[in-house]
DNA sequence: AAAGATCCCAACCGCCTAAAC
DNA sequence: CGTTTAGGCGGTTGGGATCTT
């Protein structure tokens, strides 16, 4: 099957354009329009396949091509649109005035995919790699461990090791969710006391991964202290951690079954996270406030995402988003029919204020 | 300063789809 | 209705540019 290449018996020229080149295509297509591609190539003179022609058009020549660097919104476009679409190049593309297809492929494969990769993301599925969270839990948490040592020194470091350790939790509990048995409110402290835990229900296989190492370092995190609520680790029971006020535990929610997952979050004025509508496949999350900035991170438990917030503009985040999205994403969403045909009906959550 | 390693991106390749025949 | 073919798409690669040692 398939077909032969198009220009496989023509003696045509191959590789790079030259500026002569270029200017013959482009004089001809402005004049002509470019019919027919592969008539094109003799009409204008030109020693190249028409498919060469057509490509060195859409990707190079076009006059509404934008150059340069990606932007932030451009670069939070493709992540979000990625973790929805995948590589429909051409879809994502079509979302970026003046982008072309190869030009957004090429900058994921070159920046934006390894950069998930360094944050433990799986750049296909947008969520937490399994064996990056075997291998760098023990890292976060001694990072969370060396932040009680400096707590109320230096305030940069605070959020960084903040930071780190919403990471560490949010890794943590995606473990979890891969390790629970059917009762949904099982803790770890259960996990670990069975070394023998059930198939996963969901469709992360880690079979045959959950070995001592992982149950090693469950046991070790369950045994830690909470460095920012101080009190004893969240995970084994999320509803009788609540201490500190920059620190919040939100109950555990409905889980959805709509693979499409984002939700809108507006930081509220007071000191929580107020989810007010979207589609929700996560199961708790939690918001932290640094006391010395106004900044916000919201962590999603299962570890799909986590975000900081600034100003009062409301934020859509997506399976595997870590960093700031641009507000406007809502209206996006809701406005471009390909998703919002994606959308469920989106369950209203609001959790209560934080005393 | 030079050599090797790595990065980056323009361009190619092969497959798929839909229109034309 | 089956076959052919143009256009389009995503994966891959070659080689120039840049960085590191």
């Amino acid at each position: 099957m398939g077909r032969s290449p198009c220009c496989d018996e023509s003696r045509v020229k191959k590789g790079p354009w030259s500026p002569e080149e270029d200017e013959i295509l482009a004089k001809y297509i402005k004049e002509h329009g470019h019919g027919s591609w592969r008539a094109l190539p003799k009409l204008a003179g030109l020693n190249r396949c028409g498919k060469s022609c057509r490509l060195r058009w859409t990707n190079y020549l076009r006059p509404d091509i934008k150059r340069g660097k990606f932007s932030p919104e451009e670069e939070n476009t493709i992540l979000h649109l990625h973790a929805i679409l995948g590589n429909k190049w051409s879809a994502i593309a079509g979302h970026l005035e003046g982008r072309t297809d190869n030009e957004i492929k090429n900058y994921w494969n070159t920046h934006l995919k390894k950069r998930l990769i360094n944050s433990g993301i799986d750049p296909v599925t947008h969520r937490p790699s399994t064996v990056d969270m075997f291998s760098s839990l023990p890292h976060l948490l001694a990072l969370v461990n060396l932040n009680e040592l400096l707590m109320g020194h230096q305030s940069s470091i605070e959020e960084h090791t903040l930071r780190l350790q919403a990471e560490a939790m949010a890794k943590l509990q995606y473990l979890q969710s891969l390790t629970q048995a059917p009762t949904p409110q099982a803790t770890t402290s259960s996990m670990v006391n069975d070394p023998c835990p059930t198939t996963p229900s969901n469709n992360n296989h880690i079979n045959g991964l959950m070995d001592i190492e992982t149950l090693k370092i469950l046991s070790s995190i369950s045994q830690i202290e909470d460095p920012a609520c101080g009190s004893p680790s969240m995970f084994g029971n999320p509803s009788s951690s609540q201490v500190r006020e920059d620190c919040f535990s939100f109950p555990r929610l409905p889980e959805l079954q709509n693979p499409i997952s984002s939700f809108q979050a507006t930081p509220s004025k007071e000191n929580f996270m107020k989810v007010e509508e979207g589609s929700l496949n996560f199961t708790s999350f939690q918001s932290y406030k640094s006391p010395k900035s106004s900044s916000h991170q919201l962590l999603v438990n299962d570890g799909d995402a986590t975000m900081k917030c600034h100003g009062d503009d409301p934020y859509i985040i997506t399976p595997g988003f870590d960093g700031i999205s641009s507000s406007g994403w809502s209206d996006f969403l809701l406005e471009d029919p390909s998703f919002s045909s994606l959308l469920p009906q989106i369950p209203f959550y609001s959790p209560s204020p934080i005393p």
